[in-house]
DNA sequence: TGATCAATTGAATGGTGGTTCACTTCTTGA
DNA sequence: TCAAGAAGTGAACCACCATTCAATTGATCA
């Protein structure tokens, strides 16, 4: 009966398929890249070494799977909350916001994706990763400039200095040896971080800032 | 008559260390850290092997001194033409021009010291290396604030958040199969860069880039 | 010339971890 | 129960380089 016990198989072959990614996923959350060894993951499951290679084409393409789920992952997340708000002002203080706070949350999964060297196939990946938040950064500038929100710039170059501003002040934070900061450090390195950038930006209404600074991003 | 062969070995061995260490770095600013292996440094000075290893601790150690060395000559060239400068806009924008126009010269160079992947020896020295840029900054920025040019802010911050936005924007431009941008993509892009320093600085005086600015930032 | 030692040589060694494949185990349908 | 093939197994294999070290070379001096 070859429907059936196709079905099944197939069924069973995706499940172990995503068994094996999830694995994946979890020990680079936990470790980085580098601890996701074939031979670990593979345990993970209680499979063997050799299986893994009947459901993908070999390690570097695992690991460009994963980054590109856990990538977009965090894509669909900034567009989401960037979504949700207002004007552009507001839609960059969102993007800025939730790229901030998820990169502090899970700090390993963030360095890995930003920073921690892999292979090509895991580069080309990331490529595309920073190009969604460059472009999402490109369009509400754009249309911040438009409306008059904004100081006139070129959209592209100032949402790729934004990006490159916020991983560099958050690159301290969340290096693999870095000390876990503490609730107070994060909300201070998020406000000082967008006062940057609205600055940068040649923002009209810093006001909209104010109502959140508890502590302030000066010193 | 061991003095003066001893004081002869002594200046042969620096020589050939001093060789070495030249080998490694051109080897570096062509194709990155990558490309010197101990086998290529050792035969672009027609030595062995084996002798590299009577010169250095290990290759780590002498890629270490490798980075130490041309991101200290780098540093030089920047605290050079900010010394060379008079207020602290000025400064900033000298520090700005060198990081930027240098990067662009040598672009191979650039990335291996900005953003190549080695090993945890390097890893430390680019540490060092990246802090010296943002002191550098931090100082300038700070002077800036007390003198009223700037915004007040926190200028450790800030330094890291502008060493980013430069980082990033050149990164397009330096990565090693990037083509090579023409002149005025260039100036396009330092332009574009200063602009957005300054402003998220809340520079005072944005009066003094206008005079350099041929073709202008925006688009 | 021969003894001595520093410098040099490069083939062999070693560690790491991804990849393969001959073999075993499991599942299914008759 | 058995044939047939799918799925799983993991020890062996391989590639890549850094590193080592026994043997060789070369210079110095009695």
């Amino acid at each position: 009966m070859p429907y059936r016990q196709t079905a099944l198989t197939r069924k069973n072959a995706e499940d172990k398929r995503e068994g094996l990614l999830r694995a994946a996923r979890s020990l680079v959350a936990a470790d980085g890249f580098k601890a996701a060894t074939v031979a670990a993951i593979a345990a993970r499951c209680q499979a063997s070494v050799g299986s893994v290679y009947s459901y993908f084409d070999g390690r570097d393409r695992l690991l460009a799977e994963v980054f590109r789920s856990a990538a977009g992952h965090e894509i669909d997340v900034a567009r989401a909350a960037v979504a949700a708000a207002g004007r552009p002002v507001e839609r960059l203080d969102a993007l800025i916001r939730t790229f901030t706070s998820r990169a502090l949350q899970g700090r390993r999964m963030a360095w890995a994706l930003l920073f921690e060297p892999v292979n090509p196939a895991v580069e080309a990946e990331r490529l595309m990763y920073r190009r969604s938040y460059t472009d999402l950064g490109e369009q509400i500038i754009g249309d911040g400039t438009a409306a008059g929100e904004f100081v006139p710039q070129d959209a592209r170059l100032a949402s790729a200095a934004v990006m490159g501003a916020i991983s560099e002040a958050l690159a301290g934070w969340i290096r693999p040896d870095s000390p876990e900061p503490s609730a107070d450090d994060q909300r201070t390195a998020l406000d000082g971080i967008r006062m940057f950038c609205f600055r940068a930006l040649g923002a009209r209404h810093l006001a909209l800032s104010a109502q959140h600074l508890a502590t302030g991003g000066a010193r």
